[in-house]
DNA sequence: CATGAATGAGTGTTCATTCAT
DNA sequence: AATGAATGAACACTCATTCAT
């Protein structure tokens, strides 16, 4: 009872940590090598390289190459799946200029730490993975929800998926230009607040 | 005693046109590979081939695989402020309606016919060549010309550059959503009308 | 019980050994190619061809095709050096007419069993690579050494570098010319005899 | 008797001058590159571009890339020879020191002014075309009758090819060596004067 | 004859993937 | 599991040569 049952138990603890670190590392590896150099620069070796481990791990955990872009996508989904759904759920009971607000602030943050990374991540996956959906079709989802609520409070008469299409694309085109496309003149608080009264005006007119 | 006698004075049109013709065949070949196979297949080779070239003659006006996307980077920009131009043009006496509707009209078609194809060959020019913007940047200069025009008959009193930084990005972002991306349950036509509701929204806040 | 105990010892060496002998296998297969069908039929992938080796194993080893080249130049002048110093230290004690003699023997076996090898590699590094010299300049050194030591005995009053600019130059050129530029009716131990009667009258004149 | 007689004779004169300039001006063309750029960047149309004529000019004159080098080979070795040649003749009546002096001078002043470009043009031509020698063969028979009236005045006794297979390696060798490669503290002075003693001595012998 | 656009076989090189250790 | 040397199909690109004008 002592070593046997624990055996698998507790050996595979420690592997599946490293392993998930491994995994970590290699996906981290991904994005940083297209940051810094382009996507024409990852490579499966020098992604094995940067992120210190060898090719043959790298294959160990990702069948081949695709499969990185497969799971950075999933990844990066989930991350801004879960800032959202955090930061409406921090504002649940705040107004709605205070949550609209609140969401835009963190999604131009995720935004600016990775710039670009999304589109490009996503233009490696020409036939999507089963069960990917693209970002803003997610977050479809996740700010459905949240609309609901007030929506019904607000005794919303207009058809909610139209509401929330429109909602969804603006929150997440406005704080990608925000962060990353602003013209010159407008800075970074201005397009904010901007962004935010835009969605502001549609959900009240 | 038609043909014969111009062909010496025709002599070096063809030069011209073959070679533009040359160019167009070799950019839409591109595009058709990209669309068919997606970015992975589009091989130097192949673009030769489908374009009914010879491969040096793509080297001949291109100097490398990368100008080829550059190219088509350029040529998409052009098309699409064109279109928007057009559009502005043939609206500016209409009503604001009427005007914002034709605009998404305009863009949801351009984004049909080429779904994706805009955001993949911009994945592969890492570092933008100069004179290149993004998208929503090129329209912002053409969106502000026509609504500073609104603007003045409205006494708009917000800055301008805000307004047209989030307006071009809610028409670009709503068309392409619209033509791409809508969630089961809405119509063309209702995202359509639903981006144009949330545009005027904005404007008349 | 002989060879499986050793395996797990002996493990690393191989690699060391295994690369080493890919590469000695890479730069013989330039030099039978050259030898055998000209320099224009020094391709890559012939060379990993005849090496027995796959194309990504050369460029394992060297960065790009002109490497071969310079590597080739390297080990030759090594080789050539090597033979000199040999024949320079089994002669230390003979009398001037046998060292030159001897030197001369060496150097035109040398010649003659890469004939017109040398200068076509030569040819394929127009900028010559740092700390790469010339035949005759490398062997300068070599030869200054022994010529210092015999013009002490001699009270030798001419600038030493001088003389071993002649002598390198004569010995290189005229052994290269009697191994294969020799004209017809000058036999292969005339054109010897003569290239040392050459030396030996120039270092005592 | 005017026009018709002269019109071959008139007409085809400059013809044939412009080729010979445009014949001229390739190989020179193929020359300057070399030196600028090293073998490898002699293509048949920088070629063409250096020369300031067309592509389909330098295949009106040379079959193939090959037939520049032969070209090219041919036309260096006349210049060495016209060059020797006429110095012997200038020296005739010289004594012998003077002689060897003139011929080494202008043999240096020749190297100097194209490095290298000797050796590098005879890689090219694996297969020596018919009736081409190499430099060094090719200087005997013009040293053969030099050194042949000299000898008679010497009553040589030694086997005349022997002899002028030594001096015209020496004198090719060390004069190649004295533009080029010179180790550092020989001056070219000091070395032109060691090469005509050193020939000088062999002679004397 | 001259031109230079067009050709396409062939070259150097890369990089995803495998597999012996 | 982990390693990284080896593999070789496939790619981007070159350049000698041709030929319509």
């Amino acid at each position: 009872m002592k070593t046997k049952p624990l055996k698998k138990t507790v050996r595979r603890e420690p592997r599946q940590r490293r392993a998930r670190q491994t995994v970590e590392a290699v996906l981290d590896a991904v994005v940083r090598i297209v940051k810094r150099e382009g996507i024409q620069a990852v490579t499966t070796n020098r992604v094995a390289e940067i992120a210190g481990v060898s090719i043959g791990s790298v294959y160990q955990y990702f069948p081949n190459k695709r499969a990185l872009f497969v799971a950075l996508h999933r990844r990066h989904i989930e991350e801004i799946d879960r800032l959202v759904n955090t930061t409406l759920g921090a504002h649940a009971h705040s107004s709605l200029d205070r949550l609209i607000g609140a969401v835009v602030d963190a999604m131009v943050d995720a935004h600016a730490t990775d710039p670009e990374i999304h589109g490009v991540i996503f233009s490696q996956i020409p036939h999507r993975p089963e069960g990917t959906h693209d970002f803003a079709v997610r977050l479809h989802g996740t700010f459905r929800l949240a609309i609901a609520a007030k929506a019904q409070e607000r005794k919303e008469h207009r058809d909610l998926d139209s509401v929330v299409f429109v909602v969804a694309h603006m929150i997440d085109s406005l704080s990608h230009g925000a962060a990353l496309r602003r013209p010159r003149g407008v800075s970074l608080a201005a397009a904010k607040e901007e962004a935010v009264r835009a969605v502001l005006a549609y959900l009240r007119a």
